[in-house]
DNA sequence: GTTTACCTGTCACATTTGTGACAAAGTTAT
DNA sequence: ATAACTTTGTCACAAATGTGACAGGTAAAC
């Protein structure tokens, strides 16, 4: 099994940078692979990561518990995404953050310093870290602008339209939090929609 | 005036990045600089920006113009920092913003072209837009955070409280915006503080 | 100095969203 | 199959925010 999802990241890796065999191996080396049960933890709160998480199958969501103790969904991760959170990650700083599988995942890892080290000795790779930086930076943007040029129900009809291949994994709770709002609101959001 | 500005800048990179004398040498012969009076534009909505813009000195805005004609500031610039519409940059796609002066500036620009070069060539350049991706990304997350976790006073008592240098250089109409709130709102927020 | 344009504070009212409660439907564990 | 738990839909009321209006203040333009 583990060389199976060894290969299916190769390939996926490699629609993004040219890989010659020298970084391949460092990449496969440096990588291990483990299975999750549905709501088994990829890390809790208070954790700092020592690896980053790439989802081969299954399906993740990551929150923040905040004072009034209520869970806020702020991402959910399914195939061929990473199961973080940057901004700690690359500060190697503790999370605020519990990643939890919403289904049963294999996830393969890549342990931050393996990560620095390809940084350095490899420029592909280097590269490949810009470019997943900047796409989450344009992700992140469009989130900010979300929140600043849509009301609640242009958000969750954006989200529907964007996400349909994950729309029937997430529940009505956790995209309420994940959109800002309360599971009350958007269940008055859906009915106001269904009478049109 | 334009070797004082080039000097500036080369100091300002060197604390993230070692710099060798060809890597200098190539970011000077790269750059130009202008002077800006106060209510011009940087760039207009609907322009492909085919440079990035440092600001060494003055102080501008990045706004977006809605549906409704409101004009919703997404972003304030200082000195040390990137006067762009980073996604739409990237992507060299046309952005739908404008930046505008707020103050006369004196801004160095950076043509993509040759940030392109810049990343082939040099590691250490390339090491520095993934530095910058990574800045950018970790902004942007906490603004959507703040947005998630916080209400219009807590975000706007954070914005004072960690923007003190700019502070008195915005109106209250452009930190509504920016806030996601109207300017009745603010008004209220603040009211309603003073009288703590 | 005067005029003009813009910015700010405040008000009343409308709309949206949050809060707490409850019941029905669905899911999980035993 | 049953019981315990979770999720969803709905309601009434409270709180927050948006909207349109107006007046006074400030700054820029002439």
């Amino acid at each position: 099994m583990e060389q199976e999802f060894k290969e299916y990241i190769d390939s996926y890796l490699k629609t993004f940078v040219d890989l010659n065999s020298d970084e391949l191996s460092f990449i496969n080396s440096s990588l291990s692979i483990r299975k999750y049960n549905k709501k088994e933890f990829l890390f809790e709160s208070g954790m700092v990561q020592k690896e980053v998480g790439f989802v081969c199958k299954g399906f993740l969501r990551r929150y923040y518990i905040n004072e009034k103790g209520n869970k806020i969904t702020t991402g959910f991760i399914n195939e061929n995404n990473y199961a973080t959170d940057y901004p700690s990650f690359i500060r190697q700083k503790p999370s605020k953050y519990f990643i939890e599988c919403l289904e049963p995942s294999v996830i393969i890892k890549f342990p931050y310093n393996k990560i620095q080290e390809g940084y350095t000795k490899f420029k592909a790779i280097e590269m490949y870290g810009r470019l997943i930086a900047e796409w989450v930076l344009t992700v992140q943007t469009d989130r900010v602008e979300s929140f600043l040029f849509e009301n609640a129900e242009e958000r969750y009809l954006k989200f529907i339209d964007q996400n349909k291949d994950i729309i029937n994994r997430v529940s009505l709770s956790h995209l309420a939090s994940y959109l800002g709002i309360e599971r009350q609101s958007l269940s008055r959001i859906r009915s106001k929609i269904a009478k049109k």
